[in-house]
DNA sequence: GTCTATAGAAAGATAGAC
DNA sequence: GTCTATCTTTCTATAGAC
């Protein structure tokens, strides 16, 4: 059940039928859900027919598995080059959450696909590989989260739990993007993160005092 | 392809067989999600042949929208109660909050399926309706950060993302609530209360000074 | 590598006896 | 209202020609 390797990137017409499944697929199973989805669905989509998908993922759940994993891989790549390792947990709790919401305003079928058909992967070891690099995921912002604890700049009482908070709270962003945004990618960024940060008890944005005074 | 008249709850033998459908069919479409569950699963875990469910529903579409609409009602009937209509909008805020993580940690089943199979439900009459019932309940969060906002107290941009944060941060309970909470009930819930307090920039909990330190 | 054709399984829904 | 039996459709996956 492993994935057909994948050797020639495109065929002698120039064409690249391997990318052509997984991307119909990512948008087919973004847009319906895996399960409402047929390989012939797929295949027609990507201008083939159904048997010849088989020349390249070994089923339907290859097929899912891989448009997971690929998308944790090149997430986890891009969260490396975008948040600092160490250094000020406040400035990389923004750039976490700037990251994120910037992230999944670009690539939202991939985002949803990764988020919602959890469940549709059936238990094995690329399920336990995409289990792996979400947890490595949320694993970072629960870092960021227990190092500004530990300084007393965050009122975090448990970093695991709110790291899964505030992860599902960005990913939401998925919901209600897809339906013409009348926000700019500026503003609804700005918006998300100063949520983020005022959550945890920072005072946001800088230098403001807004905020504190004494509600009530 | 509407609902088979509910007459009587319980057959002679003092039985509700059409009670223990929904109930067995709430749990499995939770577990594993409608499109993984056929109607022999269901008619099995609820003890009768799958010809049966027939008499109680017009079909697996009639009956997820069957869970669906009676758990919206019955969660904003609760809302109702639990959240004053005017007054303070602080005060609304937190009852929003504190209701709906007390709502989610103890209704899982119910909240899943509302929010993750809404693509499995077809167009329709129903589907309208459940969608109507989900925006009242946003509604609601709406309008309390909107009064929030004009009466200067919250930092809300824009009401109505921010209530698809607030909910879709809270609604993400279900994800890790469900492997042995580590955590007490009001633990979780006064976590997630002051998360949303604090995001809307409130100085939470009332009275202390926490978190107006200027940060850096 | 793609095609046509089909195997084999499983699904939703219905009919009619009791 | 529930049962057994079955219809009909649809799906994943495979076989073999080209």
């Amino acid at each position: 059940m492993d994935t057909i390797a994948d050797t020639s990137r495109t065929d002698k017409r120039g064409r690249d039928t391997r990318s052509a499944i997984r991307k119909q697929a990512l948008a087919l199973f973004a847009e319906r859900g895996y399960g409402a989805v047929s390989m012939r669905d797929i295949a027609e989509a990507a201008g083939i027919r159904q048997g010849a998908i088989y020349n390249h993922f070994a089923g339907k759940q290859d097929l899912l598995a891989d448009l997971m994993i690929s998308h944790l891989d090149r997430l986890l790549a891009a969260l490396v080059r975008a948040v600092p390792a160490g250094g000020d947990p406040m400035r990389r709790l923004e750039a976490f959450a700037s990251f994120h919401v910037g992230y999944h305003l670009d690539q939202p079928d991939d985002v949803v696909i990764a988020d919602m058909e959890l469940r549709s992967l059936e238990a094995g070891r690329r399920g336990a590989e995409v289990h792996a690099l979400r947890d490595r995921y949320a694993g970072v912002l629960a870092t960021i989260l227990e190092d500004g604890r530990r300084t007393g700049r965050f009122q975090t009482p448990n970093a695991k739990v709110q790291a899964g908070a505030l992860i599902a709270m960005m990913t939401g962003i998925t919901v209600w993007s897809r339906d013409g945004a009348a926000l700019t990618r500026e503003a609804v960024t700005a918006h998300y993160v100063q949520m983020v940060m005022q959550s945890v008890g920072l005072i946001w944005p800088l230098g403001e005092e807004a905020g504190c005074s004494t509600a009530q």
